[in-house]
DNA sequence: GCGACTTTGTACCTGCGTTCACAAGCGGTT
DNA sequence: AACCGCTTGTGAACGCAGGTACAAAGTCGC
């Protein structure tokens, strides 16, 4: 009985199922057959009964006493996670960055494969990345019809971002990866996820400095106190 | 009384200053002297109410009836954020993303400053990124005392990344941006703040599968039937 | 075959983040 | 000088995610 309407999963829940799939690997590798949640949730980095409440969207995957079934895990994480048919991606915008990402092995291993390496810089187009040839960004709509990519990957400068996205929805990309430092618009149905690499540095600069000086940046003057906080 | 205490700034809201940072300075290219908290907000994606909840951390800094002015935010933003002052990173692992990181024009527009690029193959070390040299990881102490580095990335292969990380922390780092997909652990008083590219394209594969089982048609076909999995 | 131990799965609770809605304040206008 | 419209700032409700604690269930030992 394929169940697909009882329990809706958080995203918060499926990006750690990634991670826990990750982790069964390295068990398997190791030969392990079995594993408790608590093992499991100790090196996905977080809490024991939270996994298990991850776990449990998918219906009750362990054995009470014993402990999950690595394979048996890695079966059901990988059918729920949509990475038993591998997936075609397009990426736009190769600078450092695009090339890096399209040379991740950390993709081609989960089942992500680039078929398609776009860019409007003409000295880029022709050069020869992970096996695939980067091609200039005019032809993103037929590459995209001719490749069935379901992923888009956008690595561009901010200023040509939404247009991009535009071009690849259009095109019938419905799940877009973003680099590039801006809000996309995208219509109903399409699912966009973003990574904002100096938001991250940011978020640490200020833990930093929230925990150096106590004081506040604001510039009324407060005496004293006002400790590290954190 | 007078002020109330530097209040305690969510750290979701933290990553949200750091990109409305941003479209200010859009914003001021173009030539704006004021903005609303609702233009703000469809900028950088958000909602203006929470924006301006986000935004009053910080405490009164908008004029009613007016807006709030681009460049005030902009200095009062900056100076929350820790932006004011340049901040020295070190960086470990100079493959790919490691190059490409280093050589990221976002990070030093914003005041991060890669002083120290390691890596372990000798055969990367003596490569010049971005004005700086590559140097043996085994130089990683003397680096991080050196150049005084408050920050520490870390895009090495996944098993070497612990190691890397305690090492950095016993140098006196105390942030981390890791793109290992390992969960470090650290002491109490480090933050670590973990960007994983592959699970971000498995979130992505997840919500396409579920969009393509369920909303479009009718109901779910075929009440009957075998082959659980899902 | 039975008891006890182990581990899962879940219900409850707590806290946070987000959204809605409204009062307060400022500028412009008459 | 007073009114009016616009925008901020904030109080309150809602929903969600995470954590704790406990009961169900299965296995192993005797």
């Amino acid at each position: 009985m394929t169940q697909s309407r009882p329990r809706i999963v958080p995203e918060a829940t499926v990006a750690r199922l990634a991670v826990y799939l990750r982790v069964l690997a390295g068990l398997a590798d190791g030969g392990r057959s079995h594993v408790s949640s608590g093992e499991l949730a100790a090196a996905a980095g977080v809490n024991p009964a939270g996994l298990r409440k991850d776990l449990s969207y998918l219906g009750p995957c362990g054995v009470r006493g014993v402990g999950y079934s690595v394979a048996g895990l890695q079966e059901r994480l990988s059918a729920a996670l949509g990475v038993e048919r591998s997936r075609a991606c397009v990426l736009v915008g190769m600078g450092r960055l695009g090339a890096a990402l399209a040379d991740y092995a950390g993709f081609a291993s989960r089942g992500f494969e680039f078929v398609g390496l776009l860019d409007a810089d003409p000295a880029r187009v022709g050069d020869r990345v992970s096996g695939c040839t980067v091609r200039p960004v005019e032809e993103l709509e037929s590459v995209v019809a001719g490749t069935q990519a379901s992923i888009g990957v956008i690595t561009t400068p901010a200023e040509v971002a939404q247009s991009v996205c535009d071009r690849l929805v259009a095109a019938g990309v419905r799940s877009i990866l973003n680099f590039a430092p801006v809000a996309l618009s995208v219509p109903a149905g399409v699912d966009v996820r973003k990574v904002d690499l100096s938001v991250e540095l940011q978020v640490l600069a200020f833990l930093d400095q929230q925990r150096d000086g106590g004081p506040p940046p604001v510039v009324v003057p407060v005496p004293a106190g006002a400790g590290g906080a954190r």
